[in-house]
DNA sequence: CCAAAAGTGTTCAAAGTACACCCATGA
DNA sequence: TCATGGGTGTACTTTGAACACTTTTGG
């Protein structure tokens, strides 16, 4: 089967267009929220969808998703953890042919309003649960999986620290754990938690008062992408 | 971007081939091994890879992947576990032109010798340190994604049940872990943990002797997927 | 001064670790 | 009988949860 002719003639393999698309999630607000766009075109014109586009000539995957985040965003990639989500090419998803979309999840720290793209689509922050139904193709199982990822990996990554300017407080830490998970957490226990597990943030000599009260610590992301032992939610009584 | 052509013509997006590819992982002798085919067309001919085949035209991606499971181990669905793992498409990683692979773990008990699927390839288990370096195309990568993703999912899922025959013992499953992991387990508080882990496995009233010593009591698959708390592997000392 | 948030200490409960010990089989 | 692995009890250590309390700012 591998060796068939690439460009089958729908014998051995069907001929697909590959599209990325983007599950940004963000945290306004003490709330979750992710970028929409509304569809100017048909099909789906009208309702609205996740950013992305599809994967030009000689452009790598992940190329491609930082090109469409820096597009609908106008952010680089610098400071925006990006990773691949996952797949979706069933045939039927795409009215207008066989499409497979490879999805992206990006984590950013609070973004300026968003400047539509090139392509004539608004493209605006949502809370994420508070979005208007249903989206269109098979975006809301995109967004579930991207969703289900963010507040799965929080529990035994350090990923948290992408949602943060790049020197947060622990208290700004916390609160995007609150955010992401929808629960209340002991400041001064996750303060402990946080400061004691190796790698996971390096203290700087700086203090910032944005918060009010006393001064707080400022904190740079660490040097480990995952966390041992990991910060668990708890199975709740 | 998303209302380009899906059958472009390069300009809003190139056209490419889907092939799914499958690392597909059992415990043989207490050691984790992967199928492995050698290849017998070029290009890389003589090597080994990954199984694996285009995706045909209609056909689903997870139907393609349990289609080539079938193909190569004559195993059905059942008591497999399938899941999708990451994809890869990057320009260049095909020499006969742009080819997308999705990747898709697949868990399975021992299962008999396989047989060579309808491609002349010949497919055998290979015990996963031991593998002869280095695969066709980017099974490599391919292959390290599975054996992380596998890891990483034994902690805080029953995976584990999935490289167990229907009915097994939790020396048995202790095994599963310890062959993944490579690391030992205490037979005695591992089997407490997971006995009171809620809803990872569930009791018969069977019992055998197959391994030798007392009977031990026979266990199915749990009704959860998650575990809570997860099992850990110890940060070490 | 007071309010507010940061950060530390302390206490009790829950979970993990190590290992002594008994149980039920086959040879 | 002994060897082998299954399974339980128990003591000790580590971690987590709850919360009283002190610290350092702004107003």
């Amino acid at each position: 089967m591998r060796d068939a002719d690439p460009q089958g003639d729908g014998q051995m393999g069907e001929v697909f267009a590959v599209a990325v698309d983007l599950v940004i999630l963000t945290i306004r607000d003490e709330r979750l929220h992710v970028l929409t766009v509304e569809r100017a075109l048909a099909p789906f014109a009208g309702t609205w969808a996740l950013p992305g586009g599809f994967v030009r000539t000689g452009e790598g995957l992940e190329q491609a998703a930082l090109r469409e985040l820096a597009e609908e965003t106008g952010v680089d990639a610098e400071g925006v953890h990006v990773e691949q989500l996952a797949s979706f090419g069933d045939p039927g998803r795409d009215p207008r042919g066989r499409v497979l979309s490879v999805a992206y999840l990006a984590l950013a720290a609070d973004l300026p309003e968003p400047q539509a793209g090139t392509d004539a689509a608004r493209a605006r922050w949502t809370e994420v649960d508070r979005l208007p139904a249903p989206p269109a193709f098979d975006h809301d199982r995109i967004l579930a999986a991207g969703l289900e990822r963010a507040r799965a990996k929080l529990e035994y990554s350090a990923l948290a620290t992408a949602f943060c300017s790049p020197a947060f407080t622990i208290a700004e830490l916390r609160r995007v754990y609150e955010a992401v998970w929808g629960t209340r957490l002991d400041p001064r226990n996750f303060h402990r938690k946080v400061t004691k597990t190796p790698g996971f943030v390096t203290s700087t000599e700086q203090t910032t008062t944005r918060d009010g009260g006393r001064p707080a610590r400022l904190y740079r992301p660490g040097d480990r992408s995952i966390l041992h032992p990991p910060l668990l939610r708890s199975a709740g009584p």
